[in-house]
DNA sequence: TAGGCCATCTGGTCCT
DNA sequence: AGGACCAGATGGCCTA
């Protein structure tokens, strides 16, 4: 990379050239060069909270099996991917199995039978034992897909 | 105290 | 040229 000052110095152009010194065009770069490093942090920095609040609603949105603490970003996508493949094998079934009847039905054989009341009777979430049937992905021992 | 997780900085690369 | 994205380095905080 040519330096400010090897070119001032190459061209011999002095007087005509912006920086009237070669000292003064070099802090002068450096000082744009500071600015522009900073606005890039500023912007990396805004860059990772956009991520980060998207972590964040995905967190949200996906079962944290009762824990006080939160999923790190790694547990938060490999849960969303669990969650997604049972939520899309569940479409499936419903698809199958056309009727509510026949899902219901379908159901009660899968599920406790206390799951099931709680699904026809109440209309009430699963407890997390029923999800835990439902789809792979558990904090304490999941494993990497591949 | 070691290990895990995270935020931030930084330089490189790609894209518009 | 400048912005977006990425990966590596580093240091801080927390927990077992």
């Amino acid at each position: 990379m040519k330096t400010c000052k090897s070119s001032h110095l190459d061209s011999g152009l002095e007087s005509d050239l912006p920086c009237r010194s070669v000292v003064k065009c070099g802090s002068e770069r450096m000082e744009n060069a500071a600015k522009r490093r900073l606005a890039a942090n500023a912007r990396e920095r805004r860059r990772m909270q956009g991520l980060n609040t998207a972590f964040d609603r995905l967190r949200k949105v996906v079962p944290q099996w009762g824990q006080d603490k939160k999923l790190s970003k790694y547990e938060t996508l490999q849960m969303a991917l669990s969650y997604i493949m049972a939520l899309t094998r569940i479409l499936a079934e419903a698809e199958r199995y056309s009727t509510e009847r026949e899902w219901i039905h379908l159901h009660r054989e899968h599920f406790h039978a206390e799951s099931y009341h709680q699904y026809v009777g109440q209309k009430v979430a699963p407890d997390t034992d029923s999800y835990a049937q439902l789809f792979s992905y558990h904090p304490e021992h999941f494993q990497i897909a591949n």
